[in-house]
DNA sequence: TTTAATATTAAACATGCGTTCAACAGATCC
DNA sequence: GGATCTGTTGAACGCATGTTTAATATTAAA
């Protein structure tokens, strides 16, 4: 195929580039990511990578293929830093919102999420599995309440920690808040508060929801 | 010369088949539910109500005047029904999943609010007020947990209880379960505990986030 | 019955989409 | 020098979309 000798190669022209494949790569990661799969055009890809509509599909050959290709890179990138950041929470947290590309991927996968695409419903599964794993074995120092359903439990929490992401722009309208860190800010005593303590004061008298706990 | 114009208010002809257009507005509030508003096609509402395509616009406009009417239909009928259920909280869940009318209703109001429309938002915002108020004055003989901040607490919870309906089909996934009831009684117990109790059991000791509440 | 207005349809129109194609420009190898 | 392969483009193709139009059917009024 292509041999790709970095030491060998001198600076050319515009023609003959490995970058170029990766450069429509992060554009179609970037349109995907602020539009969704659907509303997202090959032209659009495109004219963000400066490039031909034609060569995008040239070097992933259809619209799914550049799709899947993203998929790939945004897992590696996600799980990569994941590895990285190991029990670190609030760094890795940081990270997602500092980190321009990061929080791309993150949005990236939001939209996979709402999507009705196999893809989507992999990094869901995988998400499911570590909190579910965090659940039983603690994260950083924190531990769980335990369950019964300790599968049904970790799709509860992940589902509620994902949330915030899915409905930011609707949270910002409601908040006034403008970016992703603000937003986070104000939310994060509320989100704190009903994880270490519950929403709700008291039940009422009749309610045999008490406090029957195992 | 054809005047569709959108001149003047009264349209309402002395000769207009209001079953047919009724028809038209419950296959649309449908499909729009089921596929979200870009992937819907007005050819396949049509095919849906069992009309010509062209029936659809003359009766609504445009897509977007159907998606209006829409937002209308909708927007009653959710909201009569809450005024019907007033306090009765476990009623108003269970009509919810058992009218298939007024669950078709809540997964069109879901769509919206993923779609970056105002209609989702003016549905956001309004169902933020319904939690703050709840949050301060109660519901149904629950009381909640006071913050300094009952906005961004209000938009906290509604965020949170809305994810379930928003990752529904996720959560089919990891959880093998077919229909909403199953979905939303496997996650009873553990929303439950949550709202109850919280998620965390105990923090790092090196932590300063502990039991100082106001 | 005639007239006018609406309800409805099939076909056509205009646009935007994903994709294909023919041609060209460099690079590599003989 | 060709010969050949790849990167790249601009134009075109085929298709699906929202919408328009011309014509027909139906209804109500005169």
């Amino acid at each position: 195929m292509r041999s790709t000798d970095p030491d060998s190669d001198s600076r050319r022209s515009p023609n003959s580039s490995p970058e170029t494949a990766e450069k429509i790569l992060t554009a179609a990661v970037a349109e995907f990511a602020r539009h969704g799969f659907t509303k997202t055009t090959v032209r659009g890809i495109a004219a963000a990578a400066e490039v031909s509509p034609g060569l995008v599909i040239h070097h992933f050959g259809s619209k799914d293929g550049l799709r899947s290709a993203c998929d790939e890179h945004v897992f590696e990138r996600i799980t990569e830093s994941k590895a990285k950041n190991a029990s670190y929470a609030t760094m890795a947290v940081q990270m997602m919102f500092d980190d321009p590309e990061m929080s791309t991927a993150v949005d990236y996968l939001v939209k996979s999420l709402l999507d009705p695409s196999e893809h989507g419903q992999r990094y869901f599964d995988h998400y499911v599995d570590l909190v579910e794993s965090y659940l039983t074995d603690g994260f950083a120092g924190y531990t769980f309440r335990q369950s019964e359903d300790p599968h049904g439990q970790a799709a509860t929490i992940a589902v509620m920690a994902l949330a915030p992401s899915i409905l930011e722009h609707r949270l910002h309208s409601v908040l006034g808040t403008e970016d992703t860190t603000d937003m986070m800010t104000r939310l994060a005593p509320h989100l704190l508060d009903l994880y270490l303590h519950g929403a709700i004061e008291s039940v009422p008298e009749d309610s045999d929801l008490g406090d029957e706990e195992s």
